[in-house]
DNA sequence: ACTAACATGTAATCTGTTACATGATTGA
DNA sequence: TCAATCATGTAACAGATTACATGTTAGT
């Protein structure tokens, strides 16, 4: 996820560290940052495995910054995820919103929306939140729980507006 | 995150761990369910802390069931953290949508109350997803990028969607 | 002078995953 | 008879967290 999300924000631009931290933190949504001890190890485990270069910029900097910079490797390996991305990146919503995020690195219109394609089925097929077996749940299958009721309101505002985009997305995509 | 569920399932009624299992991932509204090498170690982890009690039901069933219940430490735990969650529980939308399933068992209002105040202020306050520094951000903030387009346009409905319900609840709980 | 932000890193730990392992029951 | 579902569990590993560790620069 945060690797993934490296190698979308460096096919941008070349970044050090501690920008990518606050990118991803921002795009996250959420004040909390990822936490040092993951970012740094990360960094190195993909220059180890040849996903990015690291250069080192001493100068009247704080500290020397490594300015990361995705290889050639790293950037097949992004297309490579976004092209045909796990389920895992298709069903958890913060995966998926990572994922839509850099989404348009990928050329091909074609490739695009069958990403999208494949959310658009997860979102509607029955099994979902909004199913009960293969009746589709309702506020008041929630009585005596306005939590729960609130819940469902939100989720389903999430979802509608999301295969509304999604269909229109895909009318402009595949035309 | 998986503990607080099975507190808030066991708090409802005692269940037997594969039943838990498809709550959990019935709640978290996707497919993919937990996966047993998380449930069992957690049900085992939390019997040793004495949270819960662990009855086994031989009889004419596929393998004997064990039936967990909640201890009276497992549901003062369960109290303790829907009073005053960690600030991972107000600001990552999986752990936020979990807490509210189980909000109800907070029995005092004024409790309930406090918690959804923590959760508007959280989506209120300048800095998160939709704050460029001071200045809330818009559609046409991603010029060229339909696909952060569409993402804006969730997280925005999403957003409006909860603070509406938010304050909705506030005024009739505080009432 | 002090604090916040900049900038990078390690060690111990927590939480979860996948893969493996076992076996009974129910329905096609 | 065969597959799906029920039911519980372990071992190895992945990914992220917290706490620790260090030092600079810019603003109040």
């Amino acid at each position: 996820m945060l690797e993934f999300a490296i190698l979308g924000f460096l096919a941008d631009a070349p970044l050090h560290g501690y920008e990518l931290r606050k990118r991803v933190a921002a795009l996250t949504g959420h004040i909390r940052p990822i936490a040092d001890g993951t970012l740094y190890p990360t960094i190195k485990r993909m220059e180890r495995a040849g996903l990015l270069r690291r250069d080192v910029q001493a100068g009247q900097m704080a500290a020397p910054r490594h300015v990361l910079t995705l290889s050639p490797a790293g950037h097949a390996e992004l297309l490579r995820q976004l092209h045909t991305p796990e389920e895992l990146f298709i069903t958890d919503e913060n995966r998926w919103f990572t994922l839509l995020a850099f989404l348009r690195h990928l050329e091909d219109p074609a490739d695009q929306a069958a990403v999208l394609h494949r959310r658009l089925s997860f979102l509607t097929r029955p099994g979902s939140f909004f199913w009960d077996g293969e009746r589709p749940l309702r506020a008041d299958d929630f009585p005596d729980d306005p939590f729960r009721q609130g819940l469902f309101r939100i989720a389903t505002a999430t979802s509608r507006t999301e295969i509304a985009w999604l269909r229109e997305m895909l009318r402009s995509l595949t035309r």
